[in-house]
DNA sequence: TTGACGCGAATTTTT
DNA sequence: TTCGCGTCAA
């Protein structure tokens, strides 16, 4: 990178920074030179802090580190994500607030005990962590906040180990994280990274618009602006479309910016448009680049990814046309999937054990399947969990039962099940049994969805070896778990897929060479007149970072009719 | 407590 | 189009 003016006045700059620019502007290349710069003058135990909010992000910003710094400097910049360097501070220094060592729930274990918690749940995990000093991950971030706010010496000594702090996406800081900055900011130096306009995550607590301001009131930062750079695509013009679409300017779509629009309902299904124009997209950029291209399919929904992945899996027809498979990874969160699986693995046991043991099992398992929906806001599940254990209660104690579900689980296992000891096949079997009620029916939605883990392989590896050589699978429960398990710390660890699929939340910080935005018939609208102002703003800014996720061409795959971009 | 029916809405999440 | 919620009868 060249060094020019304003860069060299940051690297010069004593005190607290705010540096602003967009997409591509260069704001993480000029924070790690100045850590290197400001390294030098530093103790050889002490390090640089560089805070960012996902591993994704940290992985990045670590991937960046080895063109610009030297390999000594290497070693003393922590880049490490909020919640890393939380826990460390809790872990270390909780007993100052309690008196008692503290200790840590993770995720799925306040997953159980949520489930089973009747109640309040945020009042009970702030009584958990004041009377017992265990603390869920969402009070990391404010318990790390007030015991440096409580202890000057904490304040002291954490200033004296990090006496530079560098934050990265500092505008979807929370109140937590920011008063976390704050109490470090009195003796450490704190640098900023931010993007007004890339304000994604309003909609969580303690994220707001203010953030910026708080910082300029109190940190009294020097500013600096570098939104008129653009390093990600030169030339290109892809910032200023992005930018077009954030104010609803006028601007003509140039050559790399496309649109395809589908009709709902008619026609070629629009999951066919996209994977066609994943092709297309691969075609064109391989033979530009030269190589081969990293391109995302992004949308504003979930679900939508989770359809298109399942069109991209396979061979599609249209028109005459064979669209060959795509390979590529779609990134959500696999959790109700797994349970879904675990589901399916209970009933590849059922040969091996008793009639009660065997329907009690698969009962459990799917009342856990809810539970993982719970947490993820369904608030419905909780009466079904319930409906499902009085069930299984009136079944082992020989009442009536009352839940359909339960009693459609009895009646599959009284149909009888066989397997061949062919775990694919035996895997379908299992799984089609899922009928009955519209719980099962959900569960085998789900189910279906799992070789999306592309763990397929990895399972049936695994199950054959629990196959009995007779007729059935035994631990198949615990073998599943394993491999989803592996599965997913692999897929954390893989090099990016050629082809990636991921909400444009997720996108955030990340890059391609190409971007496919899907705009679905009924879901995940780009833009509708009915919004009000603020959420079309947030949207906009919503589509710019989408948008500027790529350095090279962006496609658009839209419905008839729906609203233009640009003004 | 369950299941049928009809209506309205159809976002985003790290660790 | 599909889902989930509220309502109401059984």
């Amino acid at each position: 990178m060249k060094i020019d003016p304003v860069r060299q006045k940051i690297l010069d700059a004593p005190g607290h920074l705010l540096i602003v620019g967009g997409p591509g502007c260069g704001k993480t290349t000029i924070a790690l030179l100045k850590a290197q710069a400001r390294l030098g003058a530093l103790e050889a135990e002490q390090r640089v802090l560089f805070m960012s909010f996902s591993r994704a992000a940290v992985r990045q910003i670590t991937d960046r580190m080895s063109g610009v710094m030297d390999r000594a400097s290497h070693q003393r910049l922590e880049v490490r994500t909020f919640h890393a360097f939380f826990l460390d501070v809790v872990r270390s220094h909780g007993q100052l607030l309690t008196g008692r060592p503290s200790s840590f729930i993770p995720p799925d274990r306040e997953r159980q005990i949520q489930a089973d918690f009747d109640g309040d749940w945020q009042t009970e995990r702030r009584r958990l962590a004041t009377e017992e000093s265990r603390y869920v991950f969402d009070l990391l971030a404010g318990t790390t906040a007030s015991l440096l706010e409580r202890s000057a010496a904490l304040r002291a000594l954490y200033s004296s180990i990090y006496p530079l702090i560098v934050v990265d996406e500092f505008q979807d800081t929370n109140t937590d994280q920011w008063r976390v900055i704050k109490a470090l900011s009195g003796a450490s130096t704190v640098i900023c990274l931010a993007d007004p306009d890339q304000r994604i995550f309003d909609h969580l607590d303690g994220v707001d618009e203010h953030r910026l301001d708080d910082a300029v009131a109190y940190l009294a930062p020097t500013p600096f602006d570098l939104s008129k750079d653009n390093h990600r695509s030169p030339g290109g013009g892809l910032l200023d479309y992005a930018n077009a679409v954030l104010n609803n300017t006028p601007h003509s779509e140039s050559g790399n910016v496309r649109t395809w629009t589908y009709t709902p309902g008619y026609g070629v299904p629009w999951q066919a448009r996209v994977h066609k124009g994943v092709i297309a997209m691969q075609d064109y950029l391989t033979t530009q680049l030269g190589r081969t291209p990293a391109i995302a399919v992004l949308a504003s929904v979930n679900s939508l990814l989770g359809s298109v992945s399942e069109t991209l899996a396979s061979d599609t027809v249209t028109g005459g046309i064979t669209l060959p498979a795509v390979d590529h990874a779609l990134q959500w969160d696999p959790e109700l999937t797994a349970a879904a699986g675990y589901v399916v693995a209970s009933i590849m046991e059922w040969p091996g054990l008793a009639r009660v043991e065997a329907v009690a099992r698969t009962v459990h398992s799917l009342a856990d399947f809810y539970r993982v929906k719970l947490t993820g806001g369904a608030a419905s599940a909780r009466g079904k969990i319930k409906a499902m254990e009085n069930g299984l209660v009136a079944f082992t104690s020989g009442k009536t039962i009352r839940s359909t579900t339960v009693k459609a689980v009895i009646a599959v296992y009284d149909a009888g099940i066989s397997y061949i000891g062919q775990p694919v096949a035996d895997w379908q079997t299992a799984r089609d049994r899922l009928h009955g009620s519209s719980e099962l029916g959900e569960v085998l939605k789900h189910a279906r969805l799992l070789r999306l883990l592309n763990a397929t392989d990895a399972l049936a590896w695994g199950l054959s070896d629990v196959w009995d050589g007779q007729s059935t699978y035994r631990d198949a429960s615990a073998t599943v778990r394993a491999v989803l398990a592996a599965e997913s710390l692999n897929a954390a660890q893989q090099a990016a897929e050629p082809v990636s699929l991921m909400s444009m939340h997720r996108s955030k910080g990340k890059e391609f060479d190409g971007v496919v935005v899907v705009e679905g018939p009924y879901t995940g609208a780009l833009l509708d007149r009915s919004w009000d102002p603020e959420r079309l703003r947030a949207q906009r800014r919503l589509l710019r970072v989408a948008i500027t996720r790529a350095r090279s061409v962006v496609l658009f795959v839209r419905p008839q009719g729906s609203q233009r971009l640009t003004g």
